[in-house]
DNA sequence: CGAAAATTTGACATGACTCAACTGGAGTGG
DNA sequence: CCACTCCAGTTGAGTCATGTCAAATTTTCG
């Protein structure tokens, strides 16, 4: 059940003896949601940190005018929660819905705190998940300055071939900021090109 | 010359020993540049993190068709640097410019990883500063995904109004993401109607 | 099978862009 | 002190990409 939470450490640089792990784990609550149940609605404190391990969460608001936009997508191996509202205690602004049956582990954020003060080189490892974090966020925003919304959907294609496959179009055009009747025109163009 | 840096780890919970303190700015070099150098060019390794002390750093990326898009303002007291470059060595595609005579704190690669193994406790600062960051982007996307440029506008003259006054409109409008024209007619429209 | 959801298509509206011209201020040099 | 240049900012006209509304079609799933 901890075994792909424990290769993600791994992965981003974290060696754990057995004592560590057996910690760790005991913060973590497994918990099983069904496909289109919250995990987080807007209004609510965002309690906890989520970590996928099968399934997928989408994130997403709805502005003033009931139009909903995808922030993210979190497949297994990913996080998924408001790190604002988990850090301040104050109410969310995103919802974040199951688009699967999902399993996920997850930690409060009194926990975490527990954690980092138990098993300092924690701090390492989300170091380098916000890092990675901010990265991939660079890209976004810039994508979003820089390209057209033709070339930001090939860009989504390719480097998530597989989030493509287990969700609706409306749900990537609502991720990329369009309309989703303009994604199906892009689609049409992507076709008659290739 | 370090109290501006010293200040802001405080800030973000980071309590330092004299001794601390002489080790860590080991690692950075103060330097000064004039307004309109460049601390990094498109193609070049971003070496450093730099920690801006007095003046105001812009990055920003040249697109297909020559348009600058300005990703982030950097006034005293904020990081520059592209982390993508800075972290796996390859060439940038960021310019940072100076908009004014600037003076800054910076660190290389290589002395940020010896910072770590030496002062263990600055994992916990750049995680914070990380996870800050990412909060911040994630307000933007979802601004870029719900808003309009208009209200992009206020909430940008609202969260930076001393950004505001220190740089040029085309520049905000290259950060806001519509042509430097639209800018002058949604500033025309916030006119009329205050 | 049948209902609901997703996708596509068409017609039209609109916000933002481009191109081009003009205004106005800052700085320079005669 | 004035003429000149340079650059930021503004304004107008025309264009285009994308949005909206509405309806038709296809897919999904109970």
């Amino acid at each position: 059940m901890y075994e792909l939470l424990f290769n993600n450490f791994e992965k981003n640089g974290l060696d754990l003896d057995t004592a560590e792990r057996e910690l760790i784990q005991s913060f973590f609550k497994h918990r099983k949601y069904r496909k289109n149940q919250y995990v987080v609605q807007q209004g609510d404190v965002s309690k906890y940190e989520t970590f996928v391990n099968k399934g997928m969460l989408r994130t997403y608001l709805v502005d003033d005018i009931g139009q909903e936009h995808t922030m993210k997508f979190s497949p297994e191996d990913w996080w998924a929660g408001d790190l604002y509202s988990f850090t301040t205690g104050n109410p969310s602004s995103y919802n974040v819905q199951c688009l699967e049956d999902t399993e996920v582990l997850q930690i409060s954020q009194p926990d975490m705190e527990l954690l980092f003060a138990r098993v300092p080189k924690m701090n390492l490892y989300f170091r380098i998940l916000y890092r990675n974090s901010v990265i991939a966020y660079n890209r976004r925003v810039a994508a979003t300055l820089c390209n057209t919304a033709l070339e930001r959907y090939l860009e989504f294609l390719n480097k998530y071939p597989h989030i493509q496959q287990r969700v609706p179009n409306h749900l990537i055009a609502s991720y990329l900021g369009i309309a989703p009747q303009s994604l199906s025109r892009i689609r049409k163009q992507v076709l008659v090109k290739s």
